[in-house]
DNA sequence: ACATAAAGTTAGATTATTCTAACTTTTATT
DNA sequence: AATAAAAGTTAGAATAATCTAACTTTATGT
């Protein structure tokens, strides 16, 4: 049989690579412990599959350093998020799901092979730039652009502020959001911070008013109007 | 750990099961040899997967003779059945793909674990009883109904018939279908046999007719009209 | 009925992914 | 610098799904 060649990948190897991209700090390095808890994976496991990859030239590795995804890796990873975050566009646009019901579901539909399904959901949903969680969804090229929005813990007293994404999609804090009523695109005004504590008062509108901890502002990804 | 108990399928496994359903005969029986020509998976891997369903109860099954679906089996399958059916349906009425496109990609989205995912793809199709091949969709307890249509060259001379149903989804039929520009739903009249070939001509309208060869008629399932 | 062919089974090997246990290297702490 | 802890590696085994080769049973065709 011919050797392998070309980018077709196990739903497995995908995930690690997703994991790898998600993990990289500024230097693009990941280390094989955080990518086994990650993972849930033990570390053996990990550390061959590293191996493997190594192999296949989808990353940069020598032995007791940390990992980096190549080139090639980085662009592969970056493809499977895009059918992942498009996933999570189509569940929340076209099927109405909430945005805290589709992480699961786009977990498994990420890893189908057809381009067409992905290319019709694009299309379908007009080509979005972000997922129902504001992050950035790459291009078919593997390309992803990065929106430099700011932590709105990070924002000033009277400061007006569009909420643009969230860094942190888990389901209790998008229950939480829910229960706000707290939505992607939401305006508001900084009307008080609490010096002791970070607690930011925002004005969403004439009647709507809510005092929301450090906590969760670090969470809060924004952008300032005017 | 404990043992597992519930229905959970790996795709692999959900593949033989599906494959056993369709592949039985009045008897509800199948043969090893045509299971593993099917599946394109040699006799003594398939023979493997029998006695583990056999273990599981999946099917009834003894050396030498032709496998059975149990009770539970069918069940099973026919709830995987449902899952490729719907999302076929899915694909062709929201997604807005052609009928010959699909079953590929229902082969893949049908191993989906998610039941909401399944259920809001009903609810968004208005619980169709038909996929976009006429074939009907299993109900959510795996129970399916049996539509009875005829097949077109069983039908006589002067027949008003509605087109309802196909028993070969190849690509080479649906893309001859599409050329000839013919649809499930189609009404038309036979306004000949030709007793030599049995070759059809069919009437759909004032200014569209069409003649059949006999092996395109034994494939198109209708339903007599009046 | 006997021989051959077809269908079905068993045995043993292979690949992918995972684990635990034991070992090595690097990092942190006294 | 010595030691302990953490991180990383290696070795060896397990499971699932697959294969080929060899064997057995059943069916078919004179
Ligand atoms: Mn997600
Ligand atoms: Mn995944
Ligand atoms: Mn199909
Ligand atoms: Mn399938």
């Amino acid at each position: 049989m011919l050797h392998k060649t070309n980018g077709m990948f196990t739903p497995i190897e995908e995930n690690y690579l997703k994991a790898l991209f998600s993990l990289a700090n500024s230097n693009g390095e990941v280390n094989v412990n955080e990518l086994s808890k990650h993972l849930n994976i033990k570390m053996p496991t990990v550390n061959s599959m590293i191996k493997k990859f190594a192999e296949k030239d989808l990353v940069i590795y020598e032995s007791y350093k940390p990992v980096q995804l190549s080139p090639k890796g980085k662009k592969e990873a970056a493809k499977i998020i895009r059918k992942h975050r498009l996933t999570e566009m189509f569940l929340v646009q076209v099927m109405g799901f909430g945005w805290e019901e589709v992480h699961e579901i786009a977990e498994q539909i990420e890893h189908i092979k057809s381009n067409n399904f992905f290319d019709k959901m694009d299309e379908l949903l007009d080509y979005p730039q972000f997922d129902p969680h504001g992050s950035p969804i790459p291009d078919k090229n593997g390309k992803v652009i990065n929106p430099h929005f700011i932590k709105l813990s990070d924002c000033k007293l009277n400061d007006n502020v569009i909420i643009k994404a969230i860094s942190d999609s888990s389901n209790e804090f998008l229950l939480f959001l829910n229960s706000k009523e707290i939505h992607l695109g939401n305006k508001a005004e900084i009307t008080g911070i609490e010096t002791y504590d970070k607690t930011f008062t925002l004005k969403f509108s004439r009647n709507k008013t809510e005092v929301f901890s450090k906590l969760v502002c670090d969470k809060l990804l924004v952008q300032k109007i005017e």
